[in-house]
DNA sequence: GCCAACGTTGGC
DNA sequence: GCCAACGTTGGC
């Protein structure tokens, strides 16, 4: 079993967005960079744990914990001319995005980013790293068991 | 709204 | 295949 970290705009859809879904549950539409991608895609396992990120919004932080409800398929927005995600060139046959289905299980307090930030343990994070952009990148145990066990303890 | 950082595109 | 130009992300 893997951990992840996956950002999400809370103006788009925010964990409490999620959790007012049937089953908790969304499907992680609209990841248009590769490396994102193929997280889900070659990674990605049923029952992976999940930080739930805020990002580009007021208060970015943890917002939640989440896992990985169904494996990578593809993701429907590349198909529909009117959806802002639409990619031209994928095709039910060679569809080039896919998407994973998350579950929120928690919704916790914010842990800011400035929280993150503040504990030397955690300053190896990607997400913490100058000038990332990856809106899903993986997380050590160790991290994970940090910020579960220590900061939400 | 600014802008640093990074990814993608396309001419050559 | 290089790399300049452009677009996007996302914290602040």
């Amino acid at each position: 079993m893997r951990y992840w970290l996956m950002k999400t705009e809370p103006s788009v859809v925010g964990i409490d967005d999620v959790l007012a879904m049937p089953d908790q549950s969304v499907d992680w539409w609209g990841v248009r960079n590769y490396q994102a991608r193929n997280f889900m895609r070659d990674q990605m396992a049923v029952g992976d744990k999940v930080f739930f990120y805020h990002s580009n919004c007021k208060e970015p932080g943890i917002a939640g914990l989440a896992e990985v409800a169904q494996k990578a398929y593809p993701d429907r927005t590349q198909f529909d001319p009117a959806s802002h995600y639409y990619d031209p060139k994928a095709s039910s046959e060679n569809p080039r995005w896919v998407n994973v289905d998350v579950r929120v299980t928690k919704k916790t307090r914010l842990i800011s980013l400035a929280e993150l930030r503040a504990h030397p343990e955690l300053a190896h994070m990607r997400v913490l790293a100058r000038g990332n952009r990856l809106s899903i990148t993986p997380v050590d145990p160790a991290d994970w068991d940090f910020i579960v066990g220590q900061l939400l303890k």
